[in-house]
DNA sequence: CAGTGTGAATGGGTTCACAGCA
DNA sequence: TGCTGTGAACCCATTCACACTG
């Protein structure tokens, strides 16, 4: 079997953090009927330096050509197939409230690979209601939705709250990867991965660096000389 | 001045970016009414390794006590110093669409250091409709709501055709920091502060996880063999 | 003596600069 | 000639292990 010798093993974190920003700028160009791009250009429009699309991509493998570029069509062919986009992976969002309902709607699920197969709650009073095509369930549905074998992705949008409770429902009714949108860290066993996305945590990096700009804020004086 | 020995310049970006989930912890703790906790505990209430977490306060200052651990009031204190948490700082949301509402609603913002000031939309049919009591009000607002020297935080919540034009809109009014959770990249000049939030991506980013954990699958072996 | 704070060691990621190829 | 692919150097982050201290 010669599948050893390609380089899909060891994809350094970092440059799988990447792709999908790749994967989606080579879309946009795609749009534009752009044909081939060089690593300067396509860096550019991902917000990257070209050397590190470069070295990124050479973990795919060499699927560019020397004093041209990048073929636009095979190389998001080879990204895709990298990051298991090739088929659909099935979704299912629990906690139906403000991010919930949004998340749930949002467009573009399905057109990159990813299909949402259940909306699930805890609330007697919105399960049985519509939303986009699809009916709201209780939590207990969940054993019947995923298949322990199967691969799905589970997304976390409720209060922090009951997060980690949704987490355990989650990982014993077999999912093995979770999206957490809810505003606490959640432990998860061994073998699940986990991420995490959250709103307050943005802003207060921004707020970090925002104040390092001014220099000195008044308040801070005052503290420095309490200590 | 004794200003000069404390800690406080230079927090590496890592490190930056978990202090807010020792703050959370930290919160969680202060709930329930423990008082004092050592590295062991909150690291693992804010799912990292006690020794990542010292090393991380250790950037802040001393703040720990040596055989007992650290009190948690006074560490949540001089986090939220670091982080710039002090004071409030505005925020303005742009693109009220599912997402954009959902974040306008969003229970949290102020009890953690920010404050929504403004909800902004292009499109005329949703401009003067109410939001939590907020008018949401057209782009040109954006130079009466922002004053080019005060810090003030943009969050772009518009679809990723718009994302572009209103990150330059914002910069162009003053705005220094922005959170961009619209698809797609964008370019802001030197001295902005960009973050990005994209479900997508970290959908995407779990898919690579969870097809490595497969082995192989199916419709790899078919490539594999054409290469 | 329990648990913090930190030098030292290790490992990963980024950048540089250029060899190699269309 | 122009741009990719990559070794080497550099830099940052994590981990380890223990000196230090309340």
């Amino acid at each position: 079997m010669s599948v050893e010798h390609s380089a899909k093993r060891e994809i350094p974190d970092a440059t799988v953090a990447r792709l999908p920003g790749y994967l989606r700028a080579l879309g946009q160009l795609a749009a534009v009927d752009v044909l081939s791009v060089s690593s300067e250009e396509l860096a550019h429009s991902a917000g990257v330096s070209s050397a590190k699309l470069r070295k990124d991509l050479s973990h795919l493998g060499s699927y560019g050509v020397r004093g041209v570029g990048y073929d636009v069509a095979h190389l998001s062919y080879q990204i895709s197939r990298a990051l298991g986009l090739t088929h659909d992976w099935p979704v299912v969002i629990v906690g139906m409230g403000n991010l919930g309902r949004a998340l749930a709607s949002y467009r573009g699920f399905a057109t990159k690979g990813f299909q949402v197969v259940a909306l699930l709650d805890r609330d007697p009073a919105v399960v049985g209601h519509m939303l986009d095509d699809l009916v709201i369930q209780p939590m207990g549905a969940l054993d019947v939705l995923v298949t322990p074998g199967e691969a799905c992705i589970g997304v976390i949008a409720t209060p922090a709250e009951s997060a980690q409770q949704v987490a355990d429902l989650l990982v014993t009714a077999g999912v093995s990867s979770i999206l957490n949108f809810a505003a606490t860290a959640i432990q998860v066993p061994e073998g699940v991965h986990m991420r995490k996305v959250d709103l307050s945590t943005e802003l207060q990096i921004l707020a970090f660096h925002e104040q390092q700009r001014v220099g000195i804020d008044p308040d801070e004086l005052l503290e420095g000389a309490g200590r």
